[in-house]
DNA sequence: GTCTATACCGCGATAGAC
DNA sequence: GTCTATCGCGGTATAGAC
C-alpha cells in the first residue's frame, strides 16, 4: 500500500491556468487579484504560489502557450499545392483556431503592454513568426503573378486584423455556423487580394 | 481690480485628462492610480476629485468624449455622389481620423470590459450607430449592384476591424505616408467588396 | 499540498487646513 | 483650488503549522 495522493493534486495546475485564463479575459489582468484566482479554483492564496513563481510569470506562460499551440497547429497543416489553396487554408485554420480559444487570443492580444519588456520580447517574437507565414503565401502570389498585393508587409497585417476580428462577435450557436463564416471571410479574403 | 485666478485654473482640467487618456492607453485603467495621474500633472491625489467623481466617470467622459468626437467628425462630411465614393471617403476617413487618436482609440476599445454597466451600454450604443453608417452604405451598393458582398453585416465588422488594425502599427514619419497607407487600404477595400 | 496568519504596501476616496 | 493627512480596504507574496 503506497501513499495515496490527494486526487486534486495534479489537477490543480491546469485549473489554476483555467481559471487564471477565464479572469484574465473578462476582466483583464490587472483587475483580477491572486485572491479571485484562488477563490474560483477553491484553493488559499498562498497555495497559488506553489505552482507559480508570481502573477506576471503566470500571465506569461498562459500566453506562451497559447502562442506555441498557435505556432504548432499551423505547422501540422497538411501542404497544399498552390497559394491560392494555401491562402485558403491559412484563412479557414486561422479563424476556426481562433474561434475554438476565444479567451486564450483575447488575453494574449489585451495583456501585451502588461508584459514585462523581457516576457513581451517572447511573445512578440512568436506573433511575427505567425505573421511572416502568412506574409511568405502572399509573397509567392505576388513573385509569380496569382495575386495582386500592393504591400506585402500591410496586407498581412490587414488580413490578421480582419480575421482575429471574428472573435470580437462570434458565438457558437449564433446566426452563421463556422463553416458559413469561413467561407464569407475567405470570398472576402480572396477578392481583397485579387486572387481568383 | 476684480480677482485674478489661479493660472492653472482651468487647464488643470483638460491636462487631467490628457495625462489620464496617455497613462490609460500606456498601462491599462486597472494598473493606473489616482496617484499616477496626479502625479503626471503636478497635483495631489485629492485633487483630482475636483474634477470627477471617482475613476469610472473619468475613463467614461474620455471614452465617451472620443466616441461623440468620431460621430460628429464623420457626419461633417461633405455629401457624396454613388456607393463607391461613399467607401472611399469612409475608408479614408475611419485611417485619418483614428490614426491621429491613437491613444483614444486604445482606450475606448480596451478599457470597455472596465466599464460599468450603464456606462458599457452607453458607449456600445455609439460604436453601433457609427458600424450602422458603414453598413447602410454597404446596403446601398448592394440594392444598386455596385458591390458584391455576402453579408453587409459581416462585412462591416471585417471592414472596421482591418481598418482600426492600422492604428497597432502606423507611426507618424515610419516607411509610408498616411495618405500611402489610405491608398493601400482602399485598394484592399475595393477589391474586398467587389468594387470597379 | 494545503492551510491559517500576516507582513508590507499602495489603492480610492475623503476631511479639513490654508 | 490645492494641500496634508488619513481612513479603510485589498493587493502580492511569504512563513510556518499540519
Amino acid at each position: 500500500m503506497g501513499r495515496t495522493k490527494n486526487s486534486s493534486a495534479e489537477t490543480t495546475r491546469p485549473r489554476i491556468r483555467e481559471a487564471a485564463l477565464r479572469l484574465f479575459a473578462r476582466h483583464g489582468y490587472a483587475a483580477v487579484s491572486m485572491r479571485q484566482i484562488a477563490k474560483e479554483v477553491g484553493v488559499q492564496a498562498g497555495t497559488l504560489y506553489l505552482y507559480t513563481p508570481d502573477k506576471q510569470t503566470l500571465l506569461f506562460d498562459l500566453m506562451q502557450a497559447h502562442m506555441q499551440e498557435l505556432l504548432d497547429a499551423h505547422a501540422a497543416l497538411p501542404p497544399c499545392p498552390g497559394v491560392v489553396a494555401r491562402l485558403e487554408q491559412f484563412t479557414r485554420f486561422h479563424i476556426r483556431h481562433h474561434a475554438a480559444r476565444a479567451d486564450a487570443v483575447f488575453v494574449s492580444y489585451m495583456e501585451l503592454r502588461n508584459l514585462e519588456p523581457a516576457n513581451f520580447a517572447a511573445i512578440e517574437a512568436m506573433r511575427r513568426t505567425y505573421e511572416d507565414r502568412l506574409e511568405a503565401i502572399l509573397r509567392d502570389g505576388l513573385t509569380q503573378g496569382s495575386l495582386h498585393v500592393p504591400d506585402t508587409k500591410l496586407a498581412t497585417l490587414a488580413l490578421i486584423a480582419m480575421l482575429t476580428g471574428v472573435n470580437t462577435w462570434y458565438r457558437e450557436g449564433g446566426r452563421l455556423s463556422l463553416a458559413t463564416v469561413e467561407g464569407i471571410y475567405w470570398d472576402m479574403v480572396r477578392r481583397a487580394v485579387g486572387a481568383g
